[in-house]
DNA sequence: CCTACCGATCGGTAGG
DNA sequence: CCTACCGATCGGTAGG
């Protein structure tokens, strides 16, 4: 990827996360990037060549993040930890395609969202191994996976909507409290 | 509001949910009601109506739920279990409606927008006050309440995601198994 | 990277 | 609820 085309593929994310990817034309694109709209098209195939870019390889680091975190022999605690850890991470140096990612996979075309589809629930299966051997080594309640494993994500997901670079909480501190959170809930 | 009119509305609701707002056009909703696209128009005056309709009158039904609830004089567990009971609830019988809210809200124009902002915060807060009472009365960890809050809201709001009016669990038992969930965590 | 342009589709209106 | 139609905008191409 030549160093325009990346930072086309960062003008048009910037412009998907506030607008959606549907609502933002190939014109705003081009406007943001200094240059006529038949311009674009020397650098990439089409707006949906943006939009796949972005889906994939987020969807790749998250897989990379899951599997190392569970190539590494720890207890599923110390796994749930690195895991958060890895997730809340990627989300914040990547925060416009991270919400691009989340919010407008439904757009790809039918077979690459099908595709798209078996790596995040590949990502998913990765979680729920954590969350079953937490169970199995006596570390956590006897919960129901898939639900508990849901809602982790769920909490995971949903910090691009209000995560701010500058807000008072860094990436770490959010990964903690989240881990804690959803080690210990609230009751006293 | 007429039944052609909710009709529509309904229709509406089910084609935004799958393709998003943007992506729907009034020939596609048209289509869908067998009627050609003009006509739509002697039953709402346009199509962000139908958005409009939508995202406030789910914020309406979260806010009533919400003021109900903090209405009772029980404490801050039960009053916490009615909460996610109630909007489980909300979100299990109008399932189109509250994805369509959750996805599209952003795009309502400028003005309206901020009074959808306005009423998200406000059903936020009334999350927040029950938090903040669990850990007056003793009853929850001292959390940070903000951050317990966007994560127990994250939670409930991701259901839409997987819910399934045919699948293994109702809402009450969503509610119950979340309600446990959030509040005793996953450790031992 | 540009000028010039294409066919398709958009939300919506006039008038009945 | 329909026919007929509007101006605007869409993603993208031809050719340089």
């Amino acid at each position: 990827m030549t160093e325009r085309k990346l930072e086309i593929l960062s003008i048009a994310q910037s412009l998907f996360k506030d607008n959606g990817y549907t609502a933002t034309s190939m014109r705003d694109i081009a406007k943001a990037a200094n240059v006529e709209p038949a311009s674009l098209y020397s650098h990439i195939n089409g707006k949906e060549e943006l939009l796949d870019t972005t889906c994939f390889s987020m969807a790749e680091k998250f897989i990379n993040g899951i599997a190392e975190v569970n190539d590494i022999y720890f207890d599923a605690a110390q796994k749930l930890k690195m895991a958060v850890d890895t997730h809340v991470g990627i989300l914040a140096t990547n925060l416009n395609a991270a919400i691009v990612f989340q919010r407008d996979w439904r757009h790809l075309s039918d077979d690459r969202k099908a595709a798209f589809i078996v790596l995040r629930n590949q990502y998913e299966e990765g979680m729920r191994v954590i969350v079953q051997n937490g169970i199995d080594e006596g570390l956590f309640n006897e919960v129901d996976v898939k639900f508990a494993t849901l809602t982790l994500l769920s909490s995971l997901n949903w910090i691009v909507e209000w995560y701010d670079a500058e807000g008072r909480l860094t990436p770490a501190e959010i990964a903690e409290n989240l881990y804690n959170f959803v080690l210990t809930g609230l009751k006293k």
